[in-house]
RNA sequence: GGCAGGGUAGCUCAGUGGUAGAGCAGCGGACUCAUAAGCCGUUGGUCGAGAGUUCAAAUCUCUCCCCUGCUACCA
C-alpha cells in the first residue's frame, strides 16, 4: 500500500567519465549503477526525474592519450564516447542524456559562470610558476614530472607525491626533475592564470554542510575536515588549447580547466535536454524546474576520489553565481577493490564493462554489484563471489520461485491464475501485506541510497514466499485439496508480481521478462511503486528460467583472464 | 605527517547503550513442485588491543595497532 504523494522533481547527476578509455566494473559499481537503480526506483514512484552526464573531452588524460597514439583528443574522445554508450546501453544504465564537454552549449554555459564569477569577484588573476616541458611544449601537471625524492631520495617520485614515502611534493622541490611525456628536464616558466577565490566560501560552506547529517559519514567528515583545515584558491585555467576557451581577448593559448569546468556540465547538460526533442514539452526553459525551483532535489553520484569536487568546488561556484541549487545529497561511493587491489584504469586487473557483456547478463552483475557495493567502505569483487551469487541467490532463491511457481500452474491448472478462496488463510494474508509493506522500507531506503540494505529487504521477501510454499506444499494439495494449493498458487503469484517491481530497479532485463511471464501487459514502470495484482483467470505463458545457473569454472577461466592482464 | 572511512563467525557483510546477527561454506534432517533449486535444525566469534564512563558498551570517551583512500596543477 503506498500512500499518495506529491510527485517531486528529482536531478539525478552522474560523474563524466575521461573519455581516455573504457569503463570498467569501479566504474559501474561507483556510480553509474546506483544511480540507475535510484532513478528506476523515482520513475517508478512516480516523481519527476532527469538524469544526465556525459563524457569529459577534456583533462589531461585525454590529451596524453592521443599524444602517445599519433592522434587527436578529439578523435580519442569520440572513440570512447560511442564505448560509453553501448556500456550505458548493454548494462540498462537509462540516462535521459548522455552528452559530453564537447559541446557547444557547454562551452556556452561554462563561459556565462567564468564571466559572472568574473564581475562578481570570485576569480582573480595572478602569477604562478610552473614547469614546463621544452620538448613536448607543454607546461607540466605535477603528476606528470618525476625525480629523486627530497625526504628519502626514491628516484621515481612523482611530482605530487613519493610512492616510496609517501610524502606530499611540490613538483618545484623534485631533484634532477625529468617530464615523464619526454624525459626533457622541465625547466621553470611563470604564466599567468585565473583563480576561484575558494576561500571566500569557507564560512558559507560549513553552514550548509553541517546540517547535512543524512550524508553518508565518509562524505560529511571528509568535507568538514577540508573545511576546517580551510580552504586554498585554485588555479582554474591552463597552458592548454584543448579546452573551454576563456571568454575574454587575449588568452588563446590558455584554456578553463576540467575540474572547474567538468562540474558545470551537470547544469549545462540540463538545459541540452530540456532544449531537445528529448523533452516532451520541448520547452528550453524547463531547467528551472530542476535548478532554480527550490524544491528540486539534486543528488550526484561519484565515486569518493570525486568528493571535493562535489561537496566544496561545484557547490562553492553555484553560491559564487547565485539562485542555482546546491546538492541535496552526495552519496559518494568508495572503491571497488579487484581480489584486494584497487581499480585502475592505467593499472589493469579489471573486469572491462564492454568485454564482461560480451560473455555474461548484465543483471548478475548489477545484483552482485549493488548486494556488495561500497557504500561505508571499499568492496571487493572476486569471481568466485560473483557466481555464487548468481547461483546461490538470484538462481536458487529467486529466480528459482518464479520457475517453481509458474511450473506448477501451467501443469496443473491450465496455465491460468487459480481462483482463490473468498477468505484468505491468515499465513496467506500476512505474506501478501509484507510485500505491500516491503514496498514503504525498500522504497524508503532506495530514497537514502541504502541500495545494499534495499536490495536485503527485497530478497527476504523472496525467502518468506519459498518458505509459505514448503509449508504449504501446492504439489501434494494439488492431488487432495484443489482449493488450497490454488489458494498457495494465487498467493504466491502476487508475491512474485510485488517482488518483480521491488527488484526491477535492480534487475530491470529479467524483471522485465518475469513481467510478461505473469500474464501482465504494458511496462513495469506504468505499473508504478506497488504490487500490481495478478488476477484469478488470467493466461499465463510458458515460463522460462530467469537466470542461467554458472559453472565454477567460470572463476578459474576469468581470474586467469585477470592475471593475464595484469602481466600483460 | 595531516585528514577521512574501516577493522564483528572460515568468507562477504548487517548491527550506534540492554542477554552477539544474516547469507555462503561445514554438519544433521524432512521433503521432492522447481535450473539437485527450496525448507528445517545445528557447529562456529575474548565484536583489532588496552584503559575509562555507565547498573549495562560491538555501540560513548581516550591511547595504541592494522587496512584503504585523500592530501588540493589527476579529477
Amino acid at each position: 500500500m503506498t500512500t499518495p504523494h506529491q510527485p517531486e522533481t528529482i536531478l539525478v547527476c552522474v560523474a563524466w567519465p575521461y573519455a581516455n578509455n573504457h569503463l570498467h566494473a569501479g566504474h559501474l559499481a561507483g556510480a553509474y549503477l546506483p544511480a540507475d537503480v535510484f532513478a528506476r526506483y523515482q520513475r517508478l514512484k512516480g516523481n519527476r526525474v532527469l538524469m544526465v552526464s556525459g563524457s569529459d573531452s577534456h583533462g589531461t588524460p585525454v590529451t596524453v592519450r592521443a599524444e602517445q597514439e599519433g592522434t587527436t583528443p578529439e578523435a580519442v574522445f569520440q572513440r570512447y564516447h560511442r564505448s560509453f554508450l553501448e556500456t550505458w546501453k548493454g548494462f540498462g544504465i537509462g540516462f535521459d542524456l548522455f552528452t559530453s564537454t564537447d559541446t557547444a552549449n557547454h562551452i556556452e554555459v561554462v563561459q556565462e559562470i567564468f564571466s559572472r564569477l568574473l564581475e562578481r569577484g570570485y576569480l582573480y588573476e595572478a602569477e604562478q610558476e610552473l614547469l614546463y616541458d621544452p620538448v613536448a611544449q607543454r607546461f607540466l601537471p605535477d603528476r606528470y614530472v618525476e625525480g629523486i625524492c627530497p625526504i628519502c631520495g626514491f628516484d621515481g617520485a612523482r611530482g605530487d607525491q613519493c610512492d616510496n614515502c609517501g610524502s606530499t611534493l611540490d613538483a618545484l622541490e623534485l631533484k634532477s626533475p625529468r617530464s615523464r611525456l619526454s624525459d626533457a628536464t622541465p625547466e621553470r616558466r611563470a604564466s599567468n592564470h585565473f583563480f576561484l577565490k575558494l576561500s571566500a566560501f569557507t564560512e558559507q560552506l560549513q553552514a550548509w554542510v553541517e546540517p547535512k547529517d543524512f550524508w553518508r559519514p565518509h562524505v560529511r567528515g571528509f568535507t568538514l575536515g577540508m573545511l576546517r583545515e580551510g580552504l586554498k584558491d585554485r588555479a582554474i585555467t591552463r597552458d592548454l588549447t584543448w579546452g573551454v576557451p576563456i571568454p575574454l581577448d587575449g588568452y588563446n593559448d590558455k584554456r578553463i580547466y576540467v575540474w572547474f569546468e567538468a562540474v558545470i556540465g551537470y547544469l549545462s547538460a540540463t538545459k541540452e535536454w530540456a532544449a531537445s526533442a528529448a523533452n516532451p514539452t520541448r520547452n528550453a526553459d524547463d531547467w528551472h524546474d530542476w535548478w532554480t525551483d527550490p524544491s528540486a532535489r539534486t543528488e550526484y553520484f561519484i565515486g569518493k576520489d570525486n568528493v571535493p569536487f562535489h561537496t566544496v568546488i561545484w557547490p562553492a561556484i553555484l553560491m559564487g553565481y547565485g539562485g542555482l541549487n546546491l546538492p541535496y545529497d552526495v552519496p559518494a561511493n568508495q572503491y571497488l577493490t579487484m581480489s584486494g587491489t584497487k581499480a585502475s584504469k592505467s593499472r589493469g586487473g579489471v573486469v572491462w564493462l564492454p568485454d564482461y557483456l560480451e560473455r555474461y547478463d548484465p543483471d548478475p552483475l548489477r545484483y552482485m554489484m549493488t548486494a556488495n557495493a561500497p557504500e561505508t567502505s571499499d568492496a571487493d569483487f572476486t569471481w568466485d563471489e560473483y557466481v555464487r551469487r548468481n547461483n546461490d541467490e538470484l538462481v536458487a532463491r529467486w529466480g528459482n520461485l518464479v520457475n517453481r511457481v509458474l511450473t506448477i500452474t501451467g501443469r496443473n491448472f491450465d496455465a491460468k491464475v487459480p481462483e482463490p478462496p473468498a477468505t484468505l488463510a491468515p499465513e496467506s494474508q500476512a505474506l501478501l501485506d509484507r510485500v505491500d509493506a516491503a514496498f514503504d522500507t525498500v522504497g524508503a531506503d532506495i530514497d537514502r541510497v541504502q541500495l545494499r540494505r534495499a536490495l536485503n529487504g527485497a530478497m527476504e521477501v523472496a525467502q518468506a514466499a519459498n518458505q509459505y510454499i514448503d509449508a504449504r506444499a501446492p504439489w501434494t494439495a494439488v492431488k487432495n485439496d484443489r482449493e488450497h494449493a490454488a489458494e498457495t498458487l494465487y498467493v504466491t503469484l502476487n508475491v512474485i508480481s510485488g517482488l518483480v517491481t521491488l527488484l526491477d530497479p535492480v534487475l530491470p532485463f529479467t524483471c522485465a521478462t518475469a513481467w510478461t511471464m505473469l500474464g501482465h501487459t504494458g511496462s513495469i514502470e506504468a505499473g508504478g511503486w506497488r504490487r500490481t495484482p495478478v488476477l484469478a483467470g488470467t493466461a499465463l505463458p510458458a515460463p522460462a528460467p530467469l537466470f542461467k545457473k554458472l559453472d565454477d569454472s567460470v572463476v578459474t577461466d576469468e581470474e586467469a583472464r585477470l592475471a593475464a592482464q595484469a602481466a600483460g
